[in-house]
DNA sequence: ACAAACACGTGATCC
DNA sequence: TGGATCACGTGTTTG
């Protein structure tokens, strides 16, 4: 219950867990820990070669923790803040989710199964949220993607706000999808809307706040680079 | 790629993986590493409550590789063999899960109303999935609804586009909806999204251009009016 | 006082 | 030749 202040501090976020027990130790640090530091390097050259290893390491653990951090964040029911019993209740629910996905899968091929209906998908996609007829799928005077708007907020510590706005045309929605695969980001929420000439698209997406202009500028060039070729037919 | 010999000894399973590089360590032992054994103890008790810590620490080292090693097992597409890569690839992994029970769940939802035949259900649903609880935004702290951020852009001619996220709590969605629901806006479309601590709700409203800043001020005004009154408890 | 849990620095190992 | 990863022993803190 005490070991990850210093996650606390180095990491993003976590803020709770109150008080910063242990002895200082951080980016800055002391690094001759009270008055020993002891044996290596006799004079001369006292943090070369020998101490580059010390800060290696410090991220290696500084990222592990981190990670174990995460992985705490994803299982529900956590009993103990050991390190061991972390993974050991993320062996558990992952057995536990397993278990319960091959269940519901079972249950959907027996239903599938006991009815004959089996119209699947006849109809490629209503037009849903009714009204406004004027059918969303429309080609529009635009010759490709056009981006309309295109924002990246952060929110909070390591979470980034993607908010696009786009002309909208046959198979736009797919390029978007595929394009925001293709960057493979951790996607938390993704959300597309179609109206009748646009396609408005939000996610959220957990990624440092450094990489905000990055990422914008990332997916304006491939948006961009979806306008160039001048293939249209491909649905 | 080399580090969990140990764990294949000691452990159970797990057989493959050759090569046991690394020197030796086990139940046996030589415990005085080389021929130094240094300090504690100057004489009398060699290894008393000192070194008691030593195979205390041992085996808790032990025991936390052989729960990473087992938590390897379960998750099928590993990639590397770091132990830092080990925690990723389970959090990832996790996530897919809970994302494509929650497809399946809604799934068999959808078809059980569709089909009023089937009754055969004996559990009506299993606890789990939902409630990751934890971070995204601390959340918790705030009293009631905290609005978070809101933008009202204008698209085009006489669409507005808004735009706002706020923290979540229960009873929030209602009252956003109910909220939006006495401007009686001519909505084109609205789209709310979920997610563990934040709301997003996004919408486009017919409306002249000149009634964006009057538009936001009023969400705001109302937003705010939602939070003094302070009767939280409201499902 | 005692045991459990952790971070640290260090030497070894592979790529 | 370094950079990355690991296990180890040790000191410290908490309950």
């Amino acid at each position: 219950m005490l070991w990850m202040e210093n996650i606390e501090n180095v990491g993003d976020e976590c803020r709770n867990y109150l008080h910063t027990p242990y002895l200082l130790e951080n980016q800055e640090y002391s690094w001759t820990i009270d008055g020993y530091y002891d044996s290596s390097s006799p004079d001369g050259a006292p943090s070369s070669a020998a101490s580059k290893n010390i800060v290696s390491e410090r991220n290696r653990r500084k990222q592990l923790n981190q990670r174990l951090f995460a992985l705490r964040a994803v299982v529900p029911n956590i009993t103990k803040m050991d390190k061991a019993s972390i993974i050991k209740d993320a062996i558990d629910y992952i057995q536990q989710l397993q278990e319960e996905l091959a269940k519901t899968q079972t249950e959907i091929m027996e239903m599938e199964c006991n009815n004959p209906v089996t119209e699947e998908q006849p109809r490629p996609l209503p037009q849903l949220l009714g009204s406004h007829n004027t059918n969303v799928f429309n080609s529009a005077s635009s010759p490709n993607i056009q981006l309309l708007q295109l924002n990246v907020t952060p929110m909070g510590d390591n979470i980034l706000l993607v908010n696009l706005t786009c002309t909208k045309r046959a198979g736009t929605i797919v390029k978007l999808c595929q394009l925001f695969e293709s960057f493979n980001l951790k996607i938390i929420t993704a959300n597309i809307t179609a109206l009748p000439g646009a396609l408005l698209n939000t996610l959220f997406i957990e990624a440092d706040v450094k990489e905000k202009d990055g990422l914008k500028m990332q997916i304006e060039t491939a948006i961009a680079a979806l306008m160039d070729p001048p293939s249209p037919m491909m649905t």
